[in-house]
DNA sequence: TCCTGACATAGACGAGCATCGATATTGACG
DNA sequence: CGTCAATATCGATGCTCGTCTATGTCAGGA
């Protein structure tokens, strides 16, 4: 279940939309944004991207993850499924273990769009 | 600024956190932010709140946010009461009119905490 | 080949949330 | 005072989501 060429995360529509303050967002961009900032709405999530993001080699093992946590693996697989599928992590299986890596490109996207910093 | 948190909205404690890519957040902080991003995660409130943004005098009539949507009333005002508390909106009385405006510089952290842009 | 360890998926349960209709509150005005 | 209009609050309802346990999948080593 990898992504589908025809279909974009919705990290990939965010960079179509101006800033939040410069012009009302149609039904439909809105739409489009809400599920990326749900995704990372929940600070077990919050704490998995910065986790990602801060590791040396900007790709951390989902083994160092769940030791970070007082939660059940699943839940955190889970958790990670979630950015995965937003396009907030990319996602590389070498041998028996999956690392997890930070898109910055698309946070940083996201942040201009609330910020309202051109992009 | 240090943490003897009283009653301040969740926004205002946003400006204490380096980018999310920086450094890995704290559990405090995460639950701290995530209710922020949980107000802004929703496809309504994102229009309402880029409504109000754009609006001339950066100052929206909650008549004229009402008129926007296909909702109840009282779920417009559910939704502007949600982006309220969390501090992305500030609220004024007139009259018997409310008039609900951007907390800028709110929004402006909250877009550098993801985007990595300094603030 | 079988076992072990890393990670994902499935299904269930409880809490939270978006929405509604009904009702309360508040201010203006005759 | 009484009424109307703007907005908020309340209580109910159905759906979403975070978490768990149990189980599946897959790669590597003895």
């Amino acid at each position: 279940m990898s992504k589908s060429s025809l279909e974009l995360t919705p990290v990939e529509t965010v960079a179509c939309c101006s800033p939040l303050t410069k012009e009302p967002l149609s039904g439909e961009q809105a739409e489009r944004i809400a599920p990326l900032l749900k995704a990372l709405a929940d600070p077990v999530r919050l704490r998995l991207l910065s986790l990602v993001a801060s590791h040396s080699d900007s790709e951390a093992c989902v083994c160092d993850l769940n030791d970070a946590f007082d939660l059940s693996q699943p839940t955190i697989s889970h958790h990670l499924k979630v950015l995965h599928e937003v396009g907030l992590l990319d996602r590389a299986k070498r041998g028996v273990w999956v690392y997890y890596s930070v898109r910055r490109e698309a946070l940083a996207d996201l942040g201009a769009l609330i910020g309202g910093v051109a992009s």
